[in-house]
DNA sequence: AGTATAAACGAACCCTTGTTCGGTTGTCAA
DNA sequence: TTGACAACCGAACAAGGGTTCGTTTATACT
């Protein structure tokens, strides 16, 4: 059972009106209407309260749709008329932050910088985190065409776990300090050197000192949208 | 009881993917996802049926409102899997099944062929869909090498809509009946021919005569998973 | 006082999505 | 043959509605 207790009052009235809402109408409120019936003047406030609420896990959205809103817990004190049936509630699924984007030149966030105020959640299946634990977890954007070789295009979301650490055979994540760019390959330590391996068949491996090398985290899946 | 066999076909198609769309949702589709999934090329045409509905008594709409739908009856026939409850209740976790693999030199298997396994279930999330009906959807696992100029590799599972015709930018299925061979690019139509541009941006189209060119189904998402 | 952070504001931006309209096709009856 | 009508198409339009960003206020900690 959810603690509703830790939410503002704001908070709790945007759920009990969009619980009411979803009865009376069928379909979800949009940010605007949220605001307006419960004393909130900007859509943006609206939108930061309810990734407060994504966040704590009482609902879920739909990026770029619009009322792409549903509930994942019953709403108490909602007010609904007698008859109507309550708004549906989602099962929990797992869902990892997207906390940043990726590309060569810079190293990959840490989500231990991040603040999870604004960023999004994506919804993953417990697959695609292969048993990793939803908190150790997290995701990036793929920004621009420098994971080619990678086979990793621009827009494909990549599921991470964070460690410093790799077994042969891992794709990971690696900085190169000599180069300056990051790049995403497989991991075979071979005696004192590391040969990074491009996950396009057609393409040769690098090798690297471990000195020059630090590992961000290893990959565990992907996901390409069209 | 309303008397669906009043109702065209399509009239009972748009009725049967709505439900569906929203006990995935919890909110209504578009009116752009019902022409899709219902194979309506107009945008008019799906408004003008969902009037026909509304007069009919099936449906009510709000004017001006998007995803302003609710339906006013159960629908009949609507294969919602089992444990799927019927409207306003708990979006569930969609799955697909993998009726097979997808490599160069044969053609995409039919999903009617297909026997149901349920071993072959795999869970996708509502986004990877995008608005597709799960029952409408399946999967391909890839086998070999031959679509890295698609940026898909190896073990990759490729998420598709069946339809025989795609619109400018869609990434496609198609079977070249004149090289014998299944390829994955986005689809152009270009005057009499077609453009068929390759995912990888180093890469160069090919132009075909619309004859020699099948569609076999429209790419939703590629899953890879470590 | 100075800094950091949560919460809020409002306007601009632009993708999403419903609506409209001229035109086409097919059927049926006069 | 003609006209009426239902069904459909494609494109353009415009309102709907999510997102972003620079700023501001309030509170707490140093």
């Amino acid at each position: 059972m959810k603690d509703f207790n830790k939410l503002s009052e704001r908070q709790r009235n945007m759920l009990r009106y969009i619980d009411n809402y979803i009865s009376e109408n069928g379909y979800p409120p949009t940010i605007r209407q949220i605001g307006e019936n419960t004393g909130i003047n900007s859509t943006s406030v609206v939108n930061y309260n309810l990734n407060k609420l994504v966040a704590a896990g009482y609902l879920t959205r739909s990026q770029h749709v619009s009322r792409g809103l549903r509930l994942t817990v019953p709403v108490p004190g909602s007010d609904r008329k007698p008859g109507k049936k309550a708004v549906h509630v989602a099962p929990a699924r797992p869902s990892v932050y997207v906390i940043g984007t990726i590309f060569a030149s810079e190293p990959v966030p840490v989500p231990e910088d991040y603040h999870y105020d604004e960023d999004d959640l994506i919804e993953v299946t417990a697959d695609m985190l292969a048993g990793t634990d939803p908190d150790e977890a997290f995701a990036l954007r793929v920004k621009g065409d420098s994971m080619v070789d990678a086979m990793i295009r621009e827009g494909d979301i990549v599921v991470f776990r964070r460690q410093e650490t790799a077994k042969n055979g891992d794709m990971v994540a690696v900085w190169l300090t000599e180069r300056n760019e990051t790049t995403l390959k497989y991991f075979f330590k071979e005696g004192t050197r590391i040969r990074l391996q491009p996950a396009h068949p057609h393409m040769d491996p690098i090798f690297v000192d471990p000195k020059t090398c630090r590992i961000e985290g290893k990959v565990l899946s992907v996901i390409r949208q069209l």
